[in-house]
DNA sequence: GCTAGATATCTAGCGATGCTAACCTAGGCT
DNA sequence: AGCCTAGGTTAGCATCGCTAGATATCTAGC
């Protein structure tokens, strides 16, 4: 049993080798290049210990990177507000928001768009997308309002999509920021 | 060369019968179930002559979808705005908008997430996306004000990505609506 | 009416994917 | 010593998108 703990250790690094290997093959030659092949690669072993250390596969990894993200991304933007209240605080959370987005398009991807949503909403990845949502409704004052939190979600959500997609004008993205900010500081 | 004309819409008609094919699956099982084998099977064929309809293959088969997916929006939008204006047409355009989505998953999907984009901006799906644009640029009244738009569009965007992964309430949706042309229906 | 060429379609298969069953091979336990 | 388990590998399955080459079918000229 004293070894265990030593076992338990590497095993836990070499799950997050694979973790930080198919973030970044991602992150540099998109999902579709992260196969097990090129995982197995990555962390010197062959196919079968990558699911060893993660049963579900493919789908379960990328589960675990987007978990990740909603955990960095309510970091991210609670940083961001600090002590601010109204339009500074909803301008500081959008442009951290969208900072994100734009610097971790990927990871950005596998939190939203990849086919992983189907068991969210049962599970512990809810409690990290809980948080990373409450983050949003600070800054919006009137504690109870959801509905203006969910908009507000909304059109950050979408603009980081449409940007990362090239279908916003990038010039002016502080103008959409000051915008959000205006239309929702309080 | 009288045959001609008849042959072309034969192919015409096949090609159609692709499409069709192609949208009905996605819409029932998804995108991922949208083979090749399963498309052929759906029009009474084998492989290769979707091939010979759609060199690009299954991709552009998916883009092609995603370009009638535009036109539809935003033939949607606009009758819903009718003569409206204000508020009044910020809550039609909104409302037509996430019906769209919500009826139409699959087809949103392609429309907006799967891995289509890349060619878009260069060549004409970008006239159909500006198109779909325009119809909401139309309802915010300043006639220039495009900083507004994408603001808007992003949140109907986002709205329906988020509804259709089951992260909005879906009890509030009318809420949210009421919301968003609260806001920018100036 | 018959043959030659073009056109449409299929058979068969390639490389790559996610994933798994079966085997091997070390190390600790009795 | 001898077994047993944990950890690893090899080899392979089914399926994917896609394509080359053979085959059938129709058109056109004589």
């Amino acid at each position: 049993m004293a070894e265990s703990g030593a076992r338990a250790r590497r095993v836990a690094e070499r799950r997050q080798q694979i973790l930080d290997a198919a973030r970044a093959v991602a992150e540099t030659d998109g999902w579709a290049a992260v196969t097990s092949r090129r995982l197995a690669d990555a962390i010197g072993y062959t196919q079968p210990v990558l699911y060893a250390h993660f049963p579900g596969g493919k789908t379960e990894i990328m589960r675990t990177v987007a978990l990740a993200g909603f955990t960095e991304l309510a970091a991210a933007t609670r940083a961001a507000v600090g002590r601010k209240t109204g339009a500074r605080a909803v301008a500081a959370v959008a442009g951290a928001y969208l900072d994100f987005a734009a610097a971790h398009p990927s990871l950005y991807e596998a939190m939203f768009q990849l086919p992983i949503d189907a068991r969210f909403a049962q599970d512990d990845a809810e409690a990290e997308l809980r948080s990373a949502f409450n983050a949003l409704a600070a800054v919006l004052g009137d504690g109870d309002d959801e509905t203006a939190t969910e908009v507000l979600w909304s059109a950050l959500h979408g603009m980081s999509l449409l940007e990362c997609a090239g279908r916003m004008r990038p010039a002016h993205r502080t103008d959409r920021v000051a915008e959000l900010a205006g239309r929702f500081g309080d």
